[in-house]
DNA sequence: GATTGGATCGCCT
DNA sequence: GGCGATCCAATCG
């Protein structure tokens, strides 16, 4: 992990916004979203906020591909609440679940295809206070473990649904060549019944911080 | 207007 | 491995 880095944590986001790094732009988001949700894995996600800004390394994803997929909210037409999906790629789309969580998607394709990438856990790097705070723990392995954790170490709420994470209060920087992702492990989505057996999740393989390994 | 169940988590045994 | 918390979107009538 990072001791082998040659990076500290808190470094790390400095060495990403201190050097000019830009973030992923547009045309990253707008590919096939089991590409997307592959090469979202090793970058950095940041989230600015009022209160601070912490980053987390990004370790494990699912892809969510449509009206084709059963699983995914978009599979049954346009409604309110997954309206951003219908819109274009690299916007957050943001939803409510089980009465107490968020999670956080980004957007792919086009408009003609109404489909995600669920974020579903992160490698913390930097603002470990302010996201422990978020979360109630002090255990940096269970700070960003699972959607509903991730969003709420990021301060995420329905707020956030529609923004860019190109020029909005989330984005995502590219890998820093001294933390290239290694091999990508291929599994089932999570916690879901329809197109249960549909091999879309993708985390990296041997990270401690990945939510099911 | 009412009902149902969910892309979760943490605590219990 | 099981279950309760706790809300709202989607669906049905």
């Amino acid at each position: 992990m990072n001791q082998n880095r040659g990076l500290d944590r808190e470094d790390i986001l400095h060495a990403i916004l201190g050097a000019g790094l830009k973030p992923l732009p547009f045309s990253f988001y707008s590919r096939d979203t089991r590409t997307v949700a592959c090469e979202l894995l090793g970058t950095y996600m940041v989230r600015f906020s009022p209160e601070g800004t912490v980053c987390g390394r990004v370790v494990e994803t699912e892809a969510y591909l449509g009206r084709e997929d059963p699983a995914c909210h978009s599979a049954r037409g346009p409604t309110p609440r997954n309206a951003v999906m219908f819109g274009p790629a690299g916007r957050a789309y943001v939803y409510f679940i089980y009465g107490m969580y968020y999670c956080f998607n980004v957007t792919t394709e086009d408009e003609k295809t109404p489909a995600a990438v669920l974020l579903r856990a992160l490698e913390p790097v930097a603002g470990i206070e302010l996201m422990s705070r978020r979360r109630g723990t002090r255990e940096i392995k269970k700070l960003c473990r699972g959607p509903g954790c991730l969003a709420q170490a990021l301060g995420i709420d329905k707020e956030i649904n529609g923004t860019s994470v190109v020029d909005g209060p989330v984005r995502f920087y590219p890998p820093l060549p001294h933390d290239l992702p290694g091999e990508i492990a291929v599994a089932p989505r999570v916690g879901i019944t329809q197109a249960a057996d549909w091999p879309l999740r993708y985390y990296l393989k041997g990270n401690p911080f990945v939510s099911r390994p």
